[in-house]
DNA sequence: TTCACGATTAGCT
DNA sequence: GCTAATCGTGAAG
């Protein structure tokens, strides 16, 4: 953990401007490790450190859901930085993104892994009691069910709602590793997967 | 209105 | 390693 808790019981007190968010995805990706995401809920307070993300560019990048174009559905990815992009895949899970870029220019990433922080019982509750630690949040659709984030966050912002993203106490940025994207069949892969080197809660590791 | 598909996961073989 | 589960989305009719 790096820095102590701040405030009520959860690390990183200070919330990023919107400028933080308002840049190229693949620079507020690597910016994003290490960042506290924070949800408050009617059951509790969960929080959780983001060890792995992924880039989904406006420009060029047919893996992106924006490469359809603005639709109903990326409205918000088009929409002012700094929200969150919250979509179902498969009929079951539920990804979180964070918009980035300047409003009407598309671009996002993809949160995929969390180090459970602040209320990890409450995860636990959502994800299965006997659940492994390490399995508590590696992965974008684990991580939304340990989170309490469903469809009702899409559209969130992320610096004035219950779902919030907080810069960390503790010094510099973690050691980061860089690989391709998971699960992409459609396009051409680019190395826009970012992790925490070593970091035991990362997902597929291997990759 | 209908239809095919997916930035996944858990549980089996 | 393989596959079922299950629904929002977008394109076609």
């Amino acid at each position: 953990m790096a820095g102590s808790p701040t405030g009520s019981a959860r690390g990183g007190n200070h919330l990023p401007l919107r400028s933080f968010y308002s840049r190229d995805p693949k620079c507020v990706a690597r910016d994003l490790l290490g960042t506290i995401l924070v949800h408050t809920t009617e059951d509790g307070v969960v929080a959780g450190r983001i060890v792995e993300v992924e880039a989904y560019l406006g420009d060029g990048d047919a893996a992106a859901h924006s490469s359809a174009g603005l639709t109903p559905r990326t409205r918000v990815i088009f929409g002012p930085p700094g929200h969150a992009y919250v979509y179902k895949i498969y009929g079951l899970h539920c990804c979180l993104n964070v918009v980035t870029e300047p409003e009407g220019t598309p671009g996002c990433v993809l949160v995929r892994a969390l180090e459970p922080l602040a209320g990890i019982a409450l995860m636990r509750a959502r994800r299965g009691p006997r659940i492994a630690a390490g399995l508590i949040a590696s992965g974008p659709g684990r991580l939304t069910q340990a989170m309490g984030i469903g469809m009702r966050q899409n559209g969130a912002d992320l610096l004035a709602s219950p779902l919030t993203l907080h810069l960390p106490d503790g010094p510099g940025r973690p050691d980061v590793t860089t690989t391709t994207r998971v699960g992409i069949t459609r396009a051409t892969e680019l190395a826009l997967r970012f992790f925490v080197t070593d970091n035991p809660f990362v997902s597929r590791p291997w990759h």
